[in-house]
DNA sequence: GATGAATGAGACTTCATTCAT
DNA sequence: AATGAATGAAGTCTCATTCAT
């Protein structure tokens, strides 16, 4: 009776949209007032639901906020390794990632007022492991990008850092002023201003080198 | 009998000691903990010193948070005023800025901790007038160079977020894993990676349209 | 049709089924986190149960305890009364009644667990009649022992508490500690430490009266 | 100005006179309603005090209750240790720590409330240092009485946990009642029908055995 | 009848700020 | 002026019981 085709019941369905709902209202004020700033009361209150019924969801407020950036950092991460080809060169994988990661986010752009607007030590105290995969892909392909010669050596953490400081930057003050319109600029900005640049300065060095 | 030749009382002297080691206590704490991570009891523990002590010298826990990064920001503000030339090119006057700025809170690394440690909407809250006079100055200083030719116009704002976010990111990032030492080489970092690829693009691409 | 032989209908006999289910899963609960420690939704899981379901059957999580101590209470008192025979003596009543109790305990020693685990004036609200019954049998044996002169005259109020305080103390330590075999050695151990010496000072007494 | 004589300020004093109160207020209703049917508001309200004021003499709920249980448990025990000569006999021993107890305990009868209104599991959690060491003193006590041969050889856990029991379930009744008068009979009680028996039998019996 | 999601009062605890001493 | 105890609102979370489906 309840088993319909797909193996998924009503209730099972109901619960998935409640989740959905609660989710949806704690981004939208984790990305206004901060972690600290929510209180579940006021999630229940966003969302229209009394404050027991989060609690059948989730465990705790942490809990939301762990399930709220997993579901960002999940979905950018394999929209990454659907989209971007492992043969390609690593600055090309570069290029795409961004590209593609940047387009969901334009879609989500409370993800990225959550993200920056959360003190770092919490961030890491909760998803440390997302954070550091997505670190670690970054600093590969740095780093294989500088073996096969494509852009200068330099340390691969303090390129790493800029990048990602520099993207999270632009793309914060674009979502906090409602330009969310211009992310599709960013990924052209952050070619033309670092990653060419990178790659000139490579190519004219090591002519120099080769004479 | 209290009034002394320059001006101050020992009465004075004596305050600002105390709002002195008030900063100093808090700083520590705000960088380990967070704002909403300590607690006013804490800061007077730590500073060996009473609550209310405390409330003698500040309004609020938020007026210390404020007192503190204002200090650190005006002491950056003014020690680029004082190094830097204004009739330098506004790529110099960056610079420089930058360096005395990293010089400085290389020995206060705590500043940047606290400063990237908070949510930014908190921030803008409490300090909205002094990074938005930082913000400009960069603002201007890029605006000039790009009116100058000295670099390719790139909608500055972006350049701006670009630059800071990059910049702040490094710095974490060495703060926060103890390599303070690294600081010194951040400015000839950001200069490779950031200004120079800047101006030479800008150079080869104005010869072309010169041609 | 559902009707049949023995004046139970399948249903009935589903009922009881399910309300002997809930108690094995209550008494396990309860046995080791207390009343107190232990939610309808842990019996309900423990049981393979709905929430639901258990309030089919019983009013309130209270009535489950009570129906549970019930049970033990009645149980242990049926068997006294059908193994002991009233015109026996007093103390051998009430040797054949502890031996009979501490046996049917035995296999159930969640039961001494629950009972002294439990805040006595939470019993005494919950099944007050059952516990009196078992006092005054206990108190009318002594009396009539005492009455016949087979024991010293004591307050017998005084009596009935140590006799079943150390029984109980005695019972929860070696059920605590997993030492259920032991049961067996407690009702010779009662003779031989509390009865016994009753009985042989009363001789003496009676005795030295005597001559 | 605030040292005075004896070395303790009037701060000092006042901390000490308001525990004191949170103590009494908790014990009266921990010994009425046991621990989870106390609330911290409901110790406030007793005690005239606001929350507040609680959790800046203790740091939780569970450190009142152990304070309580530790501040009966430690004069108990040194009371005996004053008391009582530890060259006497262990019988004799054992008597005097009973009697010194249980005057100190007529005057504080809420004590045996709170402790036998409390679950086991519970108090073994929070105090499970002082009531080892308790049972320690009265097993060594046994154990030394049946190697002198004043006593027959029984296993001691089984005689601690009998005297202990009865003892207990005697007081309990006495103060659930408001008998507490009748406390003083209770040594001799104790004595008459545990002690003196057991010595009584040990006498026959050796006298048998030395035949 | 059966389910388990929903309710919401109430528990413990924290902490910025005040104020009597 | 200095102290730190006192306040009490507000936060997170639990759970017996109900009730729509």
């Amino acid at each position: 009776m309840e088993n319909e085709s797909n193996g998924t019941t009503r209730r099972e369905r109901e619960r998935f949209r409640l989740a959905a709902e609660i989710l949806d209202a704690a981004a939208e004020l984790f990305a206004s007032y901060g972690y600290e700033g929510t209180s579940v009361k006021q999630i229940a209150e966003r969302a229209e639901l009394s404050v027991g019924k989060i609690y059948n969801h989730f465990e705790s407020k942490e809990e939301i906020f762990r399930a709220l950036l997993n579901k960002y950092m999940t979905v950018v991460h394999s929209l990454g390794d659907d989209a971007c080809r492992e043969d390609d060169p690593p600055l090309e994988q570069l290029r795409c990632r961004f590209e593609v990661a940047i387009e969901y986010l334009k879609g989500n752009s409370n993800f990225i007022l959550i993200y920056l607007n959360e003190n770092p030590l919490r961030l890491e105290g909760m998803i440390k492991e997302e954070i550091k995969q997505n670190w670690e892909i970054l600093a590969r392909l740095i780093e294989s990008a500088a073996e096969r010669g494509d852009i200068p050596r330099e340390d691969p953490e303090m390129l790493a850092a800029a990048l990602l400081g520099a993207l999270h930057r632009i793309l914060y003050m674009l979502a906090d002023s409602g330009r969310v319109d211009a992310f599709d600029t960013v990924p052209a900005f952050i070619q033309r201003i670092f990653i060419e640049p990178l790659e000139m300065r490579q190519k004219s060095t090591s002519k120099t080198e080769g004479s």
